[in-house]
DNA sequence: TTGCTTAGGCAACAGATGTTGTATAATTTA
DNA sequence: TAAATTATACAACATCTGTTGCCTAAGCAA
């Protein structure tokens, strides 16, 4: 197994190889379903061999949650998300930015497929934790940062991901706006706002 | 694949061999963790024919879906959680519920594994929502039942996955008792208990 | 540049996976 | 009881999986 760390100087042999076999992964997914893949698909696309793949992954799953973790990251340093506090508007910029994200994903692998879905999961609510924990600190509240910011990152989530499996959903932003309170009320921070 | 129903009549194979199977994939998860159980082993320990088995499960996963839905159902049953309206005792006895079932399904398999975990949180949830929703619904409340019971089950599971993952864990009653005001936030029925 | 370090290519392995076809035995239905 | 249905056993298969050892070549540091 060869160095994870995303911010590092790395071999850019290394590079090449991660970024040939994300690429390749991305594609085979969308063209057959997480599921349908195996290695042996993703190495061959990618002009890798496969026990290659295995000096950097070791397995498919951990090749999803690296690319998962890395999209969602950009995702908020994008939207400016992970550099700012709590406010309500910051709040429902997140939720909204999960629920299309996690729709984004979902629609990536038809049909729904849990073991896919978990693996993104594990990965948005450990970004969406620290970063809600982060502000609930930052606001100085008077609830347990961390106890609190578990109840709101998987609420989130878990409405993120129902809204993105509703057949006939209503737009982002009213969705947003819907659940917004019971969001809030997660964090005990709505005077602070 | 065979019919799949719980509360139908069987074919006694059916049933003889499904319960053959569901004991020796606990034994060999107990023993090796969930990661290093294969199909092979389930089969040769339980006796069945390991094409048997995929006359019965897609794979190892699905057996794990279908032994943690039984067994979580069960414990709702034995704790009569599942008979019953909401009050904040019974939504206190549903997270100690929870918390323990959970502490006991991961200590069954260190180290922490998303792959199990996941699998585990997918059934307690579905379970966890249904049982919310029709409290909410009996209760007659204003909010839209469907969204406070996804945003509270997904708390609750959060809040009990974390704590069985806490070294020093409080015990469940007091914890309990910490984080009851934060999920009846989500079902906005606090008055009508 | 030269030499050291390390990543990638290649081949081969034992093992597991999922599937298929046929035969046998258990169960149900009439 | 007799005939049907259907679950299981068994064997064989192509495929995928993880892993290893050896070799080549790319990158780095003196």
């Amino acid at each position: 197994m060869l160095s994870i760390p995303t911010d590092e100087i790395l071999d850019p042999r290394v590079k090449r190889t991660r970024n040939l076999l994300e690429q390749a992964f991305m594609e085979a997914v969308t063209e057959k379903g997480f599921q349908a893949v195996s290695v042996q698909d993703i190495t061959e696309r990618a002009g890798i061999n496969r026990a290659t793949f295995y000096a950097h992954f070791p397995d498919k799953y951990a090749l999803l949650d690296h690319s998962v973790r890395q999209m969602f990251r950009q995702e908020l340093e994008k939207r400016m998300l992970s550099v700012c506090t709590f406010s309500m508007e910051n709040l429902r910029q997140l939720v909204i930015a999960v629920c299309e994200f996690v729709s984004n994903a979902n629609s990536h692998c038809a049909p729904p497929q849990p073991q896919f879905e978990s693996l993104v999961e594990t990965q948005v609510k450990a970004q969406l934790q620290e970063l809600l924990q982060n502000w609930i600190e930052q606001a100085g509240s008077d609830v347990d940062p961390k106890i609190a910011a578990t109840a709101a990152s998987w609420a989130v989530y878990g409405l993120a991901s129902q809204w993105s499996h509703d057949k006939k959903r209503p737009p982002v932003e009213s969705f947003a706006d819907q659940v917004l309170p019971l969001v809030a009320s997660n964090l005990h921070l709505m005077q602070t706002a």
